[in-house]
DNA sequence: TTGTATGCGTTATCAA
DNA sequence: TTGATAACGCATACAA
């Protein structure tokens, strides 16, 4: 049998309310507290988390909502966070939306009307007003790798712009001139600034952008396999190409297998992405493995010290040095 | 201010007795119904799912224990399952064990204590007497492509036997008769049945399976990678490899890029895995495809109708058959 | 078919 | 520092 804290009360021969301030770290007498703990121990009580939610509207749950988990990037910062909670009471409740505004939408309301004491966001759509619900009912978000305007919230971020220059450059000191780079969408700030350090390298080192050398790839496989397979097809090819997403990366290596592009004797490449996908690849990829283990583990606490009621560095923007992993798919020329 | 099922009760002057009925799907005279329907969207009112818990001991929330998300297999399920359960009132509850045993165990105890009404359980390691907890507590469970010993539960399975022998037959007909087969790990049911149609396709053919060919790559990417750089240093090569399981084929990747194997001309491959990777690898890899969206969607249909007290056919086992994807890493010799 | 009343396990208020 | 007791929002047994 499933024991209460009226049991536990009981059997300490102390009254319920006592048995809950110690549950919840109040001062007792030493020898109540030795006694509680006895009971507790003896009869196994755990806790009914409904019961505590229903009366402190606190679930100890923690809403994720993501994209998809087929990208790396999300992965490891899911499993990052869930290893930083689990020392903690609380649980992750998970929920994808696909890049659909209103799915997106939908799963705010869904994890809202749930109850979840904080909320670590992915956001790669629009979201409305139920955002400032949110707000109102106090409960603390905080966002993966971007900004939702309008929305004032603590943010973990990749230093896009350092990320994207860095590149940038080491293809620039390899002699390249010619360097594209294939973009996502115009409207995010991941992007933005991933354009900027792109820009800012090239015109440090004099070099122009024309603008056969700034593509679009939609932040999807597909739309980048697409735009690179036109890109290669022209006559004034680049000689270097800089694809900014994991999965556009993919996308780009479809295309350039597909076309039979050496690389890196025609054109040298590098993605952003894991470091996994560095390995499997034929050449070795250079990438940008960004620190997904750190900002994993900084969003949780973050977040948890939002809950816990600590909003004096309210927001937080915290932001991450990616590293370039530089192997073979780049040459000087 | 957020209202109850009180405020529904006055506004539609019935009883709460009358709308929790509503609420639960028991018939009322019509009138009421509307009367009701129409007092909850004036108020927008919700159910309180912790109240609600707290009465029916229900939390309409799913677990689901994985080892790590970095599996597309897993991955790929786990997006399907969530999918399938939009359309209903559950959730997921996202716990990862990193295939330790004790991860396991806590993991499978922090759910109960959550009180989720099913779980889904991708097992690749031992998990002790907590799972008779589940079953004295009527917590139903699906495991995914594994057994657990002395545990009575639904399963849904990739057809790993058919899998294994579908590959290693394809690469007889191309004339290959050394084809060496890299297993997992030897204690689960998923590389036992593998290992039995390799086996099978093999005697079948009057082909012998001398010990050299069958080695172990304990499900992880780095133990492939070193087990098939030894394979392929040995004088007598296989001219084929067929590779267990994803993160196993990216190791063997890794060694045959470092010891330069040409393939297909040195030696045809075949991986157990995703589309994906066939696509970015080079050349194409040809791959076994699960079908982990059917899976997904059939392992929620089973574990809600379980939730719903349907034990009619149970335990069941279903059992989905893989694709084979024939790409450019194979060739007749 | 509906209303009333009790309890699910906890927290919090108020007295002691 | 502790005890008694009233909520929290809902489901259900029982009566009507």
């Amino acid at each position: 049998m499933v024991s209460t804290i009226h049991d536990v009360a009981k059997m300490a021969d102390l009254s319920v309310g006592t048995v809950s301030r110690y549950l919840n770290g109040y001062n007792l007498k030493e020898e109540n507290h030795q006694r509680i703990e006895r009971a507790i121990r003896k009869l196994e009580f755990k806790e009914n988390l409904m019961a505590k939610g229903l009366r402190s509207r606190r679930s100890h749950t923690i809403g994720v909502i993501l994209w998809n988990l087929s990208d790396k990037f999300v992965t490891s910062i899911v499993t990052a966070v869930e290893r930083r909670l689990e020392s903690t009471r609380y649980n992750l409740i998970l929920s994808t939306y696909e890049k659909s505004s209103e799915e997106l939408d939908k799963k705010l309301r869904v994890l809202k009307d749930r109850f979840i004491d904080g909320l670590i966001l992915f956001p790669q759509a629009r979201a409305t007003s139920i955002l400032d619900e949110y707000r109102e009912e106090n409960i603390p978000i905080v966002l993966i790798d971007e900004e939702i305007r309008g929305l004032k919230a603590d943010r973990v971020m990749v230093d896009n712009f350092d990320s994207a220059f860095k590149a940038t450059e080491i293809l620039i000191k390899l002699n390249h001139r010619k360097i594209a780079f294939v973009e996502g969408k115009k409207s995010f700030l991941v992007n933005r600034e991933q354009r900027e350090g792109y820009m800012a390298a090239m015109s440090r080192h004099a070099l122009a952008v024309d603008s056969g050398l700034l593509v679009n790839g939609g932040f999807s496989t597909i739309k980048s396999y697409h735009v690179v397979k036109q890109l290669m097809g022209k006559k004034e090819r680049p000689t270097a190409l800089l694809v900014s997403s994991q999965p556009m990366t993919v996308g780009a290596l479809m295309a350039l297998y597909e076309l039979n592009v050496g690389i890196p004797d025609e054109l040298s490449l590098i993605g952003f992405g894991d470091y996994g996908l560095s390995m499997i690849t034929r050449p070795f990829l250079t990438v940008i493995d960004k620190p997904t283990a750190a900002m994993g583990k900084k969003a949780a606490e973050l977040l948890i010290r939002r809950i816990n009621g600590d909003y004096s560095d309210f927001p937080r923007m915290v932001k991450f040095k990616s590293k370039l992993v530089v192997k073979d798919s780049i040459r000087e020329i």
